[in-house]
DNA sequence: GCAAAAGTGTTTATGTTACACCCATGT
DNA sequence: ACATGGGTGTAACATAAACACTTTTGC
């Protein structure tokens, strides 16, 4: 009945992982195994399949990639320039994923031929725009920790709150006040403490993890997180 | 040489273009000439040209649909659900717009049937999924607005006090003190103070202008519009 | 003189910042 | 005993919130 009939773009998803590791943020990329930039390091991605969410896609391609799954996953920005293709006319959907390194090893397949994660402030330059897509997920990632509990998705299930601390100080290039920190975050009341630490040659902190479903419901009554 | 052998959704972009109207946050939405949906509401949109960037084509479509031109535009969000059109896949790049009502007249065109703005609190029925595509955007809006200097896009050029003020309450939907608000508004010297107003049956207003300049050069360096 | 909107300051409460010492543990 | 990181409170300062009356004008 009713098609459309007009030269089409086309569409693929571009994904930028985040993860912390020895306190420094760290993006995870692949190596291109094809031309064109073969041999460059690149955002994992690729082509949107025709029955396909665009978040599904992103998914997809994430695991194919990389074999991460069950991640924070979120839409940055949809990238359109003529031109930032060799090959052709290109637009990409880009997602950002926040990843706890503790829990996901991270391993190259499909057709990426290596995956390795890089910290954000040695990047090695990048294929096709990524480098300003990469840029771009930055800027997002640097804002929004600052008004949503998006930290607690790169560090593992329970944690200290100097791992807490560090990860702020590893996004936002800043120092923090320990304790204007702990007392900010406590008043939340949205950490549940666990057992303490052992093993340690000091003093031993305490774990905590954060509760994300009490969250969600304060959220829906107005409650703000904020930093 | 290398080309993607894939197959592709149809690309487009569509519009939410904001304006304020005797207190009222309103849109702007045209009536459908053709089926799907012939005769329905809708947001403004079409097809992304090949040479076309994204940013591009949003602007086209605005002057085209509505001849709204020169105004604030900003990517909103990529929807790509399979089925969100009958005629078949088609992902949409969202942009929105705000756009001074005293300043622009607003025509229907081409495609384009009618065109007639509509307040948010009283919307018609809308075609494909743009009723969800305008949450999207309204909520955009809404928190935006908190952080950046963007509710002056709506206003005319010179305007009184009054009339800002009344612009957050129209879109954030809560009553402003209006002592605090313009104190809080004047300490950050980004309004400049023009002449007063006249022919009114009360006290004569002063009109302001926002000084975009001057704000743009203090954002560079760190400087936060909150309100 | 009345209706309508403009303009203005002070007090109180709340939140934010700055800051330094002792504690517990493994080696 | 020492090195390492964990934990804690208070005072000063800054920001936000609450609040009501007087002014000017056109009719």
């Amino acid at each position: 009945m009713y098609t459309y009939e007009y030269p089409r773009p086309a569409l693929t998803v571009d994904c930028i992982i985040f993860g912390v590791e020895n306190n420094q943020l760290k993006v995870l990329l692949i190596q291109r195994g094809e031309e064109p930039f073969k041999g460059a390091w690149a955002l994992p991605g690729g082509f949107v399949l025709m029955g396909e969410d665009l978040e599904e896609a992103a998914r997809r391609e994430l695991e194919e990639e990389t074999s991460v799954r069950d991640v924070y996953l979120e839409q940055l920005y949809t990238f359109g320039q003529p031109g930032r293709d060799p090959r052709g006319r290109v637009v990409t959907v880009a997602y950002f994923a926040l990843v706890n390194l503790a829990d996901h090893q991270i391993k190259a397949s499909t057709d990426a031929s290596a995956a390795a994660w890089f910290a954000v402030s040695n990047l090695p330059s990048l294929a096709f725009d990524h480098q300003n897509i990469l840029e771009v997920a930055l800027e997002r990632l640097r804002g929004k920790i600052k008004y949503r509990p998006i930290g607690f998705e790169l560090l593992p299930e329970k944690f200290l709150f100097s791992q807490l601390e560090k990860l702020y100080e590893a996004i936002l290039l800043e120092p923090i006040d320990r304790r204007n920190f702990r007392k900010k975050i406590m008043k939340t009341g949205l950490l549940k403490a666990h057992e303490i630490q052992k093993g340690v040659p000091h003093k031993r902190g305490r774990f905590f993890s954060f509760d994300k479903e009490k969250y969600l419901s304060l959220e829906k009554e107005g409650f703000e997180f904020t930093l």
